[in-house]
DNA sequence: TTGAATTAGTAAAACGTTTTACGTTAATTT
DNA sequence: AAATTAACGTAAAACGTTTTACTAATTCAA
């Protein structure tokens, strides 16, 4: 069965192709249509339940109202959750989303970028990752609204929002310190993206301002993609090899392993071993003892993100780019 | 910057639009192009960058290559888990995934249809709610492929894939009375979609069948989109007042909510207090006693619908509907 | 009572593809 | 030499909208 097209509705009116669209789009008004003519053909519309064709809409218009969405794994909770409130708060503006994940790889989000591209999305916001600064600057460069959050490529000149990384983990050590910790390590991934590396700055910062010296023999980088059950060995060896009081976890995955490394190793966090978790997760509020986390502000940062976007769609102008830094918050459990 | 059109290639390689088509796509051997032209304009196309315009395609085609997820709420993870298992899966054989959640909320389920319908997606999978049975009966007659997940409409004659979930609460009520338990309380939610009524008819199935009569003042049914804090506040009701020494959470966040509550009211899980959770969640593997739980079998089941989506997608003819049930997999931990 | 302005509406082009149906020319067959 | 086939390719319609530029009828002002 052949859906309704808007032909079907000015046949059925009796009016032409135009009026209907004049009537659908609230312009009916303003190019003064009859009152009369406006019911009936809305009754009509209303009755047979007509919905227009977006892609039609889309291909003449040339926007979407989608925006895109590209973030690094959908089944991780922080990009989960951010996802869900970026979707209800556009949703709220008669925007759609549509989301993919890049799982870290360069050439999965360029593909990304072109089929969004080639969808004709009316905006992009992106987690992004280093390799990928040509096809972002080409969008920006085609006047389309860029916005990257989480993360940022220092290269690529366009709006940011994201917590506050530095201060996060600087915070965090310090933390540790006032516990009287000494042997701190991190535990962080090599994915080469600048908000990992501000988790690092920050670290290695906090324990020099100590007058602690940092040792690199504590400072541990999982590779990205790697299996968990690799991740976990390499947690362990850590762990057994080197002496440690207190440890920070970069990711709230690699915190999940390095949990799951105690439990199997039978350490028990307290007095003499503690730890803290990026980004939150229900597993660290439920664990005994609850797990200290650097808890990211999802709620303000979907709604800046959706605000500059938002900002950047209405206006045909070229906004000035904003770099939004939000602090993130230490939730100390136990 | 205006993007490039097959005509800007077909100027430039000074041949007819068509012809760049057929090229594009793979038809110009069946259409007889000389190989001296397909080099050339592959070369141009590749030079230049160009990418079709998939809207003035899906408009001239009717199909998008996309396939449309509606699901409750991709911040739970065992929806996200299984939206990226249904992405990469999908992603292999040259179809997008776009996804939305309803929030149980059956006008926003409708207007996801909607959406969906007016983008001409190729293909839904819905993990569906009761009240959206006429819109997906409309869906189906108009010949689109439909398939449920996790839950299922019993009025709606489509293929469905998911977990045995009857047997899935019987096995963990059993197991529950082989260690002795008497006192068995079931948590679960009063959305009103089969795959829940399974699982509470298998609890008290399992009980009958043991000669135990179910007490209706142990059966405690959460409100969907209630606010957490009422929620525990109702579980813990429910644990002060009555005598129970096993408790089945029937989703994972309710058990979540029910961990929250034990360690509120300081009640340690062990001989004497049991707990099975539905739907594994890295929490409960964290666990300190591990939280025994209903494994869903995601990969099984995202592999199915997709397997049974495709085909459905490139028969012309309406095949059978299939009912696909998958066992679940009970992981006593402790 | 004429010309301008307003009202009510429409025809047709355009968006960028795919696809059908149709040329040409050259080679081959009868 | 006429007829057929093959090789190589193209013109134009169609998909369903939006939007520009127009017309025809009526009202208004002077």
């Amino acid at each position: 069965m052949k859906s309704l097209s808007i032909k079907d509705i000015a046949v059925k009116a009796n009016v032409s192709i135009t009026t209907v669209s004049f009537i659908i789009n609230g312009k009916a008004k303003e190019k003064s249509i009859s009152e009369a003519v406006i019911e009936k053909v809305e009754k009509i519309i209303e009755e047979s339940g007509y919905k227009p064709n977006q892609i039609a809409r889309s291909l003449r218009t040339g926007n979407s109202n989608i925006i895109g969405l590209i973030i690094e794994d959908i089944s991780n909770s922080f990009f989960s959750r951010i996802a869900r409130l970026i979707e209800d708060k556009a949703y709220k503006k008669g925007y759609k989303i549509i989301y993919s994940s890049t799982e870290n790889s360069v050439d999965k989000a360029k593909e990304l970028i072109n089929m969004f591209k080639s969808r004709k999305v009316d905006a992009y916001i992106i987690s992004p990752i280093k390799g990928i600064e040509e096809d972002v600057q080409m969008l920006i460069n085609d006047g389309n609204p860029v916005i990257f959050f989480d993360r940022n490529l220092p290269d690529i000149n366009t709006s940011y929002v994201g917590a506050d990384h530095f201060n996060a983990s600087y915070q965090s050590v310090e933390s540790f310190i006032q516990q009287g910790k000494k042997n701190i390590a991190l535990v962080t991934t090599d994915i080469n993206v600048q908000q990992i590396t501000e988790r690092c700055e920050g670290y290695k910062k906090a324990l020099e301002d100590n007058g602690i010296k940092a040792n690199d023999d504590l400072i541990l980088k999982i590779h990205f993609n790697q299996d968990e059950a690799e991740t976990i060995n390499q947690i362990k060896e850590l762990f057994k090899n080197q002496k440690i009081d207190a440890v920070l976890f970069a990711t709230n995955y690699l915190a999940i392993s390095g949990l799951k490394v105690l439990k199997q190793i039978n350490k028990k966090i307290g007095d003499d071993f503690s730890v803290i978790a990026y980004d939150d997760h229900e597993a660290f509020e439920l664990h005994t003892p609850g797990i200290s986390t650097v808890q990211q502000p999802l709620e303000e940062i979907a709604e800046n993100v959706i605000r500059l976007i938002l900002k950047q769609l209405s206006s045909k102008a070229k906004l000035e780019h904003q770099q939004i830094i939000i602090p993130a918050k230490l939730i100390i459990r136990d």
